[in-house]
DNA sequence: TCAAAAGTGTTTCGTATACACCCATGT
DNA sequence: ACATGGGTGTATACGAAACACTTTTGA
């Protein structure tokens, strides 16, 4: 059968935004963009839809050609289609999000390829739409971890409850009750605590943790409601 | 400056569910397809993207174009792109969905246009992946009128309470406490009573009202929760 | 001994839910 | 008079939020 010969193609490209937690500071990896235009510049993970590839194959193969990134999980955020958001060329591109622990990959990017890890509060001037798009999943992010628990994604595998709060409180830039929120967490019978201590962020140290990995899978869905007012982080 | 003169361009499109309620049964507005492949099946309205517009703008006048629809706002939903989907080349396509109130418009598309509603629970086969374009619109609309009183958008100007509570049980599929229900919802301060009856459902008689416009955007953000356990609804 | 972070309990309040009867009216 | 759908109130339980002191230990 013939193809639809009137009309006009466009190139589709992804974008990833990946989140990284590293017990302090919540951050994106960004790349220096290594062609024209803005050579040089920094973006989020980027590249071309291939004609043999999904979106989403895409998005898994540029992170990892990018980063050597494999096994990431990510979610669309929503697609940039402005007219002129690429100055060479029309470009349509589906935003993707993920979110990982930053220790577990720190070598490997940061031997192998030019990707950084910038502090969310730090973000340097970006190409086209790259700031945008991190605002999307930034606000894709607070809306998912708000109905389920994925923020462990972005945890080690051992961690302390200060820890988990202290990822919370960067995710939605606000303060947290440490009474509640431990309680809160405890009710959820994701954690097993373990006997071991992490000494190196206070004198009396606190408990390591695990995740019930059975528990995380079968409550996905709850409602962990760890945000007052979650409602008001949401703006789309 | 020169193009990506290495890649592929692809056929970029929209594809439209409209949601609609008639006051008594939630509805998606079809087309039967005037192209071939599978031309006369039906499909949700969709078209191609223009090399001067924007996809929302692509949506907004693909709708136009089939139904005569006309300042309606629509969300997206996600990108469909897998390689096959349509058989004659391949086009990636980007869902939205909108929601509006059949009898505004309920003339004007079955006059001039080939448009029909059709019942959520009698939807026929449609072509390529347009089932599970709707399965995913009515996930997202779900989502959404969880948090946000977007469901007045499908109601006439003036409507019942009782009208309103069918069509939260049509849409979640699932019977709510009408005491409940109404204690709610005039919670919210959104509603204006009217002196006037609608006599048409019942003896008695059901009082109208309207909707208190900026009281409705003004708490567009507040989260509802009408519906007992969302989260059990939600499922990306 | 003191500074710094970890860890723990109780009370209060608001909201979600469950539940049953009377009202108005057209036939 | 009765059948049909509309409209209202109360009691209970659960979960969210506010709040302060003790513990541990390295310096």
């Amino acid at each position: 059968m013939r193809k639809y010969s009137k009309q006009t193609r466009i190139l589709v490209a992804v974008d990833c935004t990946i989140f990284g937690f590293d017990g302090e500071h919540l951050k994106v990896l960004l790349i220096k963009r290594g062609f024209e235009p803005e050579k040089d510049k920094w973006s989020v993970m980027g590249g071309f839809v291939q004609p043999e590839e999904t979106p989403s194959e895409a998005a898994t193969r540029v992170l990892f050609e990018l980063t050597g990134l494999e096994n990431i999980y990510m979610e669309q955020t929503e697609v940039f289609g402005d007219v002129g958001r690429d100055p060479i060329e029309r470009t349509i591109s589906i935003g993707y999000y993920a979110f990982i622990d930053i220790n577990k990959y720190q070598t490997q990017i940061s031997d192998l390829y030019h990707a950084e890890w910038i502090d969310i509060k730090e973000i340097p001037d970006l190409i086209f739409d790259h700031t945008k798009m991190i605002e999307i999943a930034l606000e894709k992010l607070r809306y998912k971890a708000a109905l389920h628990p994925i923020l462990f994604e972005l945890l080690p595998s051992k961690f302390t409850i200060p820890q988990i709060q202290t990822l919370y409180e960067k995710v939605y830039d606000s303060e947290l009750d440490k009474r509640n929120f431990s309680r809160k967490l405890m009710s959820t019978g994701l954690l097993i605590k373990l006997q071991e201590k992490d000494k190196l962020n206070s004198k009396k140290g606190a408990f390591f943790y695990k995740l019930n990995e059975d528990a995380y899978k079968n409550n996905f869905e709850k409602f962990l409601n760890f945000i007052p007012n979650p409602q008001a982080l949401i703006q789309d």
